[in-house]
RNA sequence: GGCCCGUUGGUCAAGAGGCUAAGACGCUGCCCUCUCACGGCAGAAUCAUGGGUUCGAUUCCCGUACGGGUCACCA
């Protein structure tokens, strides 16, 4: 039975980089039928922030994770929460002070930094509490002498195997008699995630490879106990660039932020599990259940992957079209709503129009503005190569369709289009050289939404009439009125 | 600095001894088209570097360069 968990700080906002961790750790748990937890990593008072568990719970959920077990949904397992599991994490300790293979040490800051020169850096413990007495020890506890664990580091190597790194070996020389609990008597995290990781009965630990170097220190603690240790999976950060990791502290958007963009929260799921992995077959688009079902540790790449927001929007607008015309529409109203003030004005029509057209909903406002408003455009607009129209002959043909509009009996798409390609027909004139100047009158635009049968559709009549006269004048036509 | 890890187009990436080195985003061009977009087609663009091993290395080995990580009473 495969166990993954995810381990959040509850620091406020969730990165990119441990939403993907999470993802990973839900489709490995999921694929082999196996349990998903969610445990809270609060040790850390310091960094606590109010209210940042619910964001954690929030985000999974609106990422489409569940969790099986956790601190909400309760489970076998718990305390869920770190800073309830206190008490175990000293009996752990001296378990191992027990056995030889941690000792208690009373050194004091002083005596520590004393051992490195200034801005030295690698030099390790010297070990000096280790040769205390029986003796001494105890007459230091009588006398509540402040105290760490210390960890012992036995010589030797240390091999351990990463499903995505493959073997990595290092000289027990290297690694330094870690504190296991700190003064204050509560666990370090390196020793805290080995006991919870244990407790919790988890199999497939994965996490990112800055953890790829500690990872001996903890399999040294496994065996230290005689407890089995657990399928390592490493995986390399996400990128903003080729220097610095995607965070939050650099300005760069969080899961939240990019939902606040108008992003869908599948298709910012299916993108950053992209970023760094990638299926056996050659397809991107999966649903939820895809992933679960095609995710394999094996497409799991070593080198970081840099975030691609221009690749991120492209594939939100993929999302968009297999939308439906009414789900989208669910969403695109409230924008709508708000660009377009005009009565009248079809917003489901508007909403179809617009669909293919965009990346996020709030591409729209830009492409439908010119519906309230005609903005202010220069004659040049007119000249169109292909369409063989320019300043001069498009003043010609504006005179020549106003007429046939004003009288066109039905002001609906199909009798405007052909009256317009008709009129075109009878005059030898290319349908470009009629569509294109109503088109730009209308919108005083190079590109619309919609052609211009439909513009006229969305205007009215009294409207589309005003901006084709307007039109004339812009090109020196002055005939007001 | 020691140790660990990495390096295929601008980006995400497949490929694991022999292939014209997939595919996607972006870019360019063409087609479609009532403009733009969608869709379709085409194109430019990649194996960090030097040595080995081999009949043959992008692929295996060693070195170099560059990048990242880690060496806390943070997680």
């Amino acid at each position: 039975m495969i166990r993954t968990r995810f381990a959040p700080s509850p620091t406020g906002y969730m990165h990119i980089g441990n939403l993907r961790t999470a993802l990973y750790e839900y489709f490995i748990a999921k694929h082999g039928g196996g349990s998903f937890i969610l445990r809270i990593e609060d040790t850390d008072r310091e960094r606590y922030v109010d209210g940042a568990v619910d964001i954690i719970y929030k985000t999974l959920e609106i990422a489409g994770i569940k969790h099986d077990e956790g601190p909400d949904v309760g489970g076998n397992y718990g305390p869920y929460i770190q800073s309830e599991r206190k008490n175990d994490y000293m009996k752990y300790a001296l378990e191992l002070v027990e056995k030889g293979e941690a000792y208690y040490c009373f050194c004091t800051k002083e005596r520590l930094d004393s051992l490195r020169a200034e801005g030295d850096v690698g030099v390790k413990y010297d070990r000096h509490c280790l040769s205390l007495t029986k003796e001494e020890i105890e007459n230091n506890l009588k006398n509540n002498v402040p105290f760490v664990i210390r960890q012992k580091i036995r010589p030797g190597k240390t091999t351990f195997r990463d499903e995505v790194y493959g073997e990595v070996t290092v000289d027990n020389e290297d690694m330094e008699d870690q504190i296991l609990i700190k003064s204050d008597g509560l666990p370090t995290y390196n020793f805290a995630n080995v006991i919870d990781d244990h407790l919790m009965n988890i199999t497939h630990v994965i996490r990112g490879n800055e953890y790829l170097s500690s990872t001996p220190k903890y399999n040294l603690l496994y065996e230290a106990f005689g407890w089995d240790i657990p399928t390592y999976i490493h995986v390399a950060p996400v990128m903003k660039d080729a220097h610095n990791k995607l965070s939050k502290r650099n300005g760069d958007a969080s899961f939240q932020d990019l939902i606040e963009k108008g992003y869908l929260p599948q298709a910012i799921v299916n993108y950053i599990t992209l970023l760094g992995w990638s299926p056996s077959e050659n397809k991107e688009i999966f649903t939820m259940e895809e992933l679960i079902e095609c995710f394999d540790v094996k497409g799991i790449s070593k080198s970081p992957a840099i975030f691609d927001p221009e690749k991120l929007k492209w594939m939100n607008g993929e999302y968009i079209k297999m939308l439906s015309p009414e789900e989208f529409f669910r969403m695109s109203e409230p924008v709508l709503e708000k660009s377009i003030k005009t009565p009248g004005v079809d917003l489901r029509s508007v909403s179809d129009m617009v669909k293919t057209r965009i990346n996020t909903v709030y591409d729209i406002p830009e492409l439908v503005d010119f519906i309230d408003e005609l903005p202010e455009y220069d004659k040049s607009l007119y000249r169109h190569k292909k369409m063989k129209t320019n300043e001069e002959n498009s003043l010609d043909f504006l005179r020549l369709i106003i007429p046939v509009l004003e009288k066109t009996p039905d002001w609906d798409n199909d009798s405007l289009y052909s009256a317009m390609v008709n009129t075109a027909k009878e005059n030898g004139l290319k349908n470009g050289q009629i569509l294109w100047p109503v088109r730009t009158a209308l919108s005083g635009k190079p590109a619309t939404p919609c052609g211009a049968s439909e513009i006229c559709v969305l205007l009215g009549r009294d409207e589309t009439l005003a901006r084709l006269k307007k039109g004339i004048e812009v090109l020196g036509g002055n005939e007001i009125g």
